[in-house]
DNA sequence: ATGTCATATGACAACTGTGTCACTTGAGCT
DNA sequence: AGCTCAAGTGACACAGTTGTCATATGACAT
């Protein structure tokens, strides 16, 4: 049974859509990729200090959920920032850490 | 004594904020105090068909991250949302959604 | 076609978050 | 004080996510 909301949001999708920036090496790359423009999956493991795969690992759930988008030149594979979203985002969150960066992180339950 | 970062950004309380809306409970909760105003515990356990304790524990959360404000009237805890970073973050997710809601519910290792 | 560089995929153990239990605290009443 | 309603806390099992391993694919060069 699912309960039918008059504005129609859903609640699950919104969910995923933060727990797919709910990860300090996913938020590590978006924070790269912010700063240096496009970057191909090299670059962000040499970047971050990182292995290859954990990177991989991670850049398909931010390139399949949309935050970065990705396109081949030569051997390599470019990523670029989804900037609609996610700049503007990453802004109004700064600015939220000024202030609540400390609880975050000493809240229980949100222990990484 | 506020640790103010210029280029140094913090990807583990960023990670953690996100990880504080990363739920759906915690979703609707945002989202019946977005469309209602402020609210109390039993109503909003009445609103989304929720048990008392459940509710108290996301609520917790939210609050200690400061995503939403707290405040006695008499027996009961009145909760408003922040509206200077929810709302336009909601509203940013919500745009996001029209393109990427089916491509969230589906990526794997984001499965709830 | 074979080698090599660049990146992606699959599988699995270990850790983390979630939701439910029983219980406690707090406020207002008589 | 004692009673009752409102909400918060602590603990624990289950389910979900994470990171690492070994392996597979894709692209370019010779």
């Amino acid at each position: 049974m699912t309960t039918v909301s008059l504005e129609l949001v859903q609640p699950k999708p919104q969910a995923l859509f933060f727990q797919a920036m709910a990860n300090p090496v996913r938020m590590q790359i978006l924070n790269l990729l912010r700063e240096k423009g496009s970057l191909n999956v090299t670059q962000i493991c040499a970047g971050l200090g990182m292995e290859q795969t954990h990177v991989s690992h991670n850049l398909r759930c931010l390139a399949f959920c949309g935050l970065v988008t990705a396109s081949r030149a030569g051997k390599s594979r470019v990523y670029s920032i989804n900037a609609e979203t996610v700049l503007p985002l990453l802004k109004i969150v700064d600015v939220h850490l000024r202030k609540y960066a400390a609880n975050l992180l000493t809240c229980e339950g949100l222990e990484r």
